[in-house]
DNA sequence: TCCGAATATCTAGATATGTGTATATAATGC
DNA sequence: GCATTATATACACATATCTAGATATTCGGA
């Protein structure tokens, strides 16, 4: 009973947060929330080695998350859609709701 | 500059996500977000192996997503907060969104 | 055109993830 | 206790992902 457009619309989805699913690319969009950074710039401030930040800069350009802009040698990157950064406070909400309930299952057992 | 806790932080956002990153999964939550089912009911709706269904119930149920209800020799699971239909929600709508936005680009090129 | 700086990509290896098959566990009725 | 049904897990294998390090590419300046 499931046909197969259905199926592929849940793949879409599921790439889509498999795109998040990486802590440091979370650092990334975080970093690039309020502005545009150069791949240098998050390397030094994320303490990451320059392959891996472009690595997952080239991850999420491929998935339209982060655009590129070139100036010169550098290339700086910022959010394609603020809605972006709201989905992931979305995801931090979730956490919160989700230590919330175990604090409180934990507490029934005390 | 990324004390550890952030990373920590980051580490537990991402595991969530990566917890939606299956397309399956996502199947398996969309059946879920009016009425329990139980795993059979599952595996038989979405055509999929029992095994495979209640591997991922129990991956879900690890990070806390669904809960089981045993009766007899049936469990059924239900969603343990309607906030995550909420974030499937998002989910659809940051996908359609982003494929809008494909779009427009694809007709830039015409 | 050659050099250096910034970024991107390639490679190999380690780790993680998903699957089907087979088996184990749990609950029920006899 | 034994058989049956429903669910969970173990195993082996294939595939995917992430990383560091090396190399390639791109750009601007001498």
């Amino acid at each position: 009973m499931t046909p197969r457009y259905d199926m592929e619309l849940f793949k879409l989805k599921a790439e889509l947060c498999k795109t998040f699913s990486d802590p440091k690319r979370l650092l990334i969009i975080n970093k690039l929330r309020n502005c545009e950074k150069t791949v240098g710039d998050l390397a030094r401030s994320l303490e990451l080695n320059q392959s891996v930040v472009s690595r997952h800069l080239a991850i999420l350009r491929s998935k339209g998350i982060v655009q590129p802009r070139r100036e010169g040698t550098c290339v700086s990157y910022s959010l394609t859609d603020p809605k972006i950064g709201e989905a992931c406070d979305l995801v931090h909400q979730v956490l919160l709701s989700q230590m919330e309930k175990n604090k409180e299952m934990a507490e029934k057992f005390i």
